[in-house]
DNA sequence: GTGAAAGCGCTAACAG
DNA sequence: CTGTTAGCGCTTTCAC
């Protein structure tokens, strides 16, 4: 047992410093938390102790007093993928500003762990939980809700919210792609899309909107999560004998699309006039690319803002709102491969 | 299974299951800590009660008492590089497996705030801590030399680090990538990098090797940080004038790179006997890209595994040692562009 | 193998 | 404006 036995250099602490300025501990607590409620000489004195003696406040210890750990946990699948990349930053930023700290956590693609995810976050007592996605299972829902603490579910909608709710419908997104196309006269229609939830919820509302307009899948393929380029050639590979006439595709990822582009072209296909192609992300790759491609645009930074500033309405003690369901947009980014 | 409701809004404590089971909190606290310390039915008996009543153990209140938190802060510039994501994940990864949780922060590229965040970090009381670089101002050095806990500092090396350190020498590349250029007969050179520390020594490291060699530094172009695609276009449309024979351009990322070839491609350079590119990453762009480009390969999800082997070590009782310092291997990954 | 007492370092609540 | 008194929920230590 390792214990903490080597105290030969004991931290500084609250009680070290308030000795060193000669006020109560509760008096160097105010300057720290509410410097406004002690006067000017005295607060003086105390930062000059502070910072003589290097003091850190132990946040653990005040935490438990108060029962306020200004953290907040946030759960999302991977920080690989550009369009998380950008919502974790904004949120942790809007929430740092507000003396928050973010504990980051990557669930992967695989949900069996995450009850024993949320436990783990759980038992640090966050003020409130940011989750990915609106479909849990009886487990973590029941301890999300027993928690009692506010709770964001992000990237996905839900008619049964646990509480907030900051996302978009995936099934619209794949409809308002099948409509684009349809607008364009398509009337063949191929898929690529990862395996994930909310992959697959793109790709079905894309696949049912152009059926009933009148259209026709000619090729679906799924691959295992997290989208890479190279799947997206692997996969284009396969489809590519299928593609006997003018054709639109739909990606569930601009990597997977990137992808397909690159083997298409290779292959000697007309973009856009053989093969139309969409994906989804609105990543860089996607408007830098040479030729560029048309993409689907999600508000993922604004997702992380909102998400946010949810959150800090109710930690500020404002109680529970209709507006705490908010739709991020998403558009069409047009750019020539469609 | 979820068990009986219970509607009372103060969260569960060890109190509560010791007395459901008809035992002393500290044999609570046992069952779930140090197992095999408990008899086998007592310890039954106390996690049907854990169970039934939905008790997640207060990790806050437990890390005070104990003064091990079972946290890993760790401070990486951004995660939206697959660079640091991918090292982010295996540490981790690796630190869940052994119940620690990583406090994960981004200091993105400007290091003022740099102080403010390790304070912050701190104060939470990490038992141990990760931070990228090796070069800190004094107030962050003295902060982490007197926090007394293990600190590995990766992606770079240093002649003076504070404790542990997983890295390579960024200057070192630079020269690796000017002497493999120069195997191949070049004798003019360009640079495009970002403008953050490592960017800006692996580049200088490129140009005085390709200098010493008897080459000739034509252009080089800094960007701001980070490394984008397109201000590896807008950068490469800059010099181009200036490539009028044969040259070989070193990029400080992949990003870059892509940027640059794409460009090149456009206005018709042959690549790789007019203009020959090396980038830095080893992305999955510059492999599943077409053409494949040739980059600098950086065990970064070994490095993540290392610095996490390092920290456990430690936080296990072990003593520093020397091999406390190790240095990640890069290798050239030659791919056509070269 | 189990329990009782005594804090961990800080802040809420109440004086003065 | 400042100080005092009690804990926060858990684990350490030591007793049985």
């Amino acid at each position: 047992m390792p214990g903490p036995a080597r105290n030969a250099r004991a931290p500084v602490k609250i009680t070290d410093v308030a000795a060193a300025a000669g006020v109560a501990p509760m008096t160097v607590s105010r300057v720290i938390n509410t410097p406004d409620r002690v006067s000017a000489e005295t607060a003086a004195r105390v930062r000059e102790a502070i910072e003589r003696l290097g003091y850190v406040p132990n946040l653990i210890a005040g935490g438990l007093s108060s029962r306020r750990s200004r953290m907040v946990a946030a759960i999302v699948p991977t920080i690989a993928h550009p369009m998380f990349a950008g919502l974790v930053q904004t949120f942790t930023d809007a929430l740092r500003q507000a003396g928050y700290q973010v504990m980051l956590s990557l669930s992967g693609y695989d949900e069996p762990e995450q009850a024993g995810l949320i436990r783990a976050l759980l038992g640090r007592r966050p003020d409130a939980l940011l989750i990915t996605g609106a479909d849990h299972d009886a487990a973590a829902r029941q301890m999300l809700t027993e928690a009692h603490i506010p709770v964001v579910e992000i990237w996905d909608v839900s008619n049964d919210p646990i509480d907030m709710l900051v996302g978009f419908d995936h099934t619209q997104v794949g409809a308002a792609v099948a409509a684009f196309f349809r607008a364009k006269g398509h009337t063949r229609f191929a898929t690529l899309s990862a395996d994930d939830p909310r992959a697959l919820e793109r790709t079905e509302g894309f696949q049912d909107a152009a059926q009933r307009a009148g259209g026709q899948i000619i090729a679906t393929r799924a691959i295992e999560a997290p989208s890479t380029i190279q799947a997206g050639r692997r996969a284009m590979r396969e489809i590519l004998p299928m593609i006997t006439e003018r054709t639109a595709l739909f990606c569930s990822s601009d990597l997977l699309a990137f992808g397909a582009l690159t083997e298409a072209r290779l292959h000697g296909l007309a973009v856009p006039d053989q093969l139309a192609v969409c994906g989804f992300g609105n990543f860089e790759l996607s408007g830098a690319a040479e030729p560029p491609f048309s993409t689907v645009h999600v508000e993922g930074a604004e997702a992380g803002r909102m998400a946010a500033t949810f959150l800090l309405r109710r930690l500020a003690g404002e109680p529970p709102r209709e507006g705490d369901r908010m739709q991020v947009s998403f558009r069409i980014v047009e750019r020539g491969s469609t």
